[in-house]
DNA sequence: AATGAAATATACTCCCT
DNA sequence: AGGGAGTATATTTCATT
């Protein structure tokens, strides 16, 4: 699908502010309302656009840890993690990974105790390593054109 | 901020499609409209939602690898690479962690010799460790009821 | 804190270009 | 592929409970 620039300016006007209304967004790009509804379908038909969410403060609602955890799983117990990992509500993102480790994690806590009982889950799968998160320096950094991260290469 | 069973559901909803319009909530939760948009906005200016983004699918705009890559900065190399990382566009996500490495970002990247670009640019800053991502098996998980991941432990 | 009603704005469908 | 008109629906504000 060729993503022209208006669509690239679509595009981060939703990933800005995805509650903005087509008439909003077709004021940006100059666009009419059904316009923007037509490309926007097609994107999202096309699979360009494949969702939009809320963004839900970790923080504010009680989970004062996040972590990055990697698992490198024992012989046979990596089968038996990925059918269970979808069960572990607090995985926010889950990889499959090349390199020493198999898996990593990024995790919501509400505690250090917590923090012990959901390692103590991981620890029967594979060796677990733990990386508490510090800060988040981008986060849901948007996607531009590809033109424009050209231009920021060295 | 007490966020009850109705609030709760009302972030579900827009963790799963924030493109629903308040009437749309409202059906869901049993509310009108109007109060619906009086909870959001409350939510807002509490800051438990923190804003709206669209998933843009980064192999259909010509992004066909991700890694996930982590960086422990040499003596000095960590500030200055802290004052960089806003431009490098290939990040999606960057975090400073506890352990032996100092940084983990996530980035999306063209191709191979994208990826081999994008690390010459990181290794004056540190050393360099590459993890492929070959599946994503959760991917933005909407955050539940408290009560709800309580249930979910063993 | 929620509802219902009135005014404004937006979305949707269809036709035209 | 986009604009414009008409209809349905949604949002916003405000009064009321």
């Amino acid at each position: 699908m060729k993503i022209d620039v208006t669509n690239w300016a679509i595009l981060d006007a939703l990933q800005h502010n995805a509650r903005l209304s087509n008439a909003e967004i077709g004021r940006k790009v100059g666009l009419s309302s059904p316009a923007v509804a037509e490309r926007i379908k097609k994107m999202e038909d096309y699979g360009v656009l494949e969702g939009y969410t809320a963004n839900v403060s970790y923080t504010k609602i009680g989970y004062q840890l996040k972590a990055m955890i990697t698992l490198r799983a024992f012989m046979g117990r990596l089968k038996p993690f990925l059918i269970k990992v979808s069960e572990f509500k607090e995985v926010v993102n889950c990889y499959r990974i090349t390199g020493n480790e198999n898996i990593i994690m990024e995790v919501v806590l509400k505690d250090q105790i917590h923090l012990q009982e959901f390692i103590d889950r991981l620890i029967t799968y594979g060796e677990v390593k733990t990386h508490i998160i510090l800060s988040n320096l981008i986060e849901n950094s948007p996607i531009i054109d590809h033109k424009k991260i050209d231009k920021t290469k060295i």
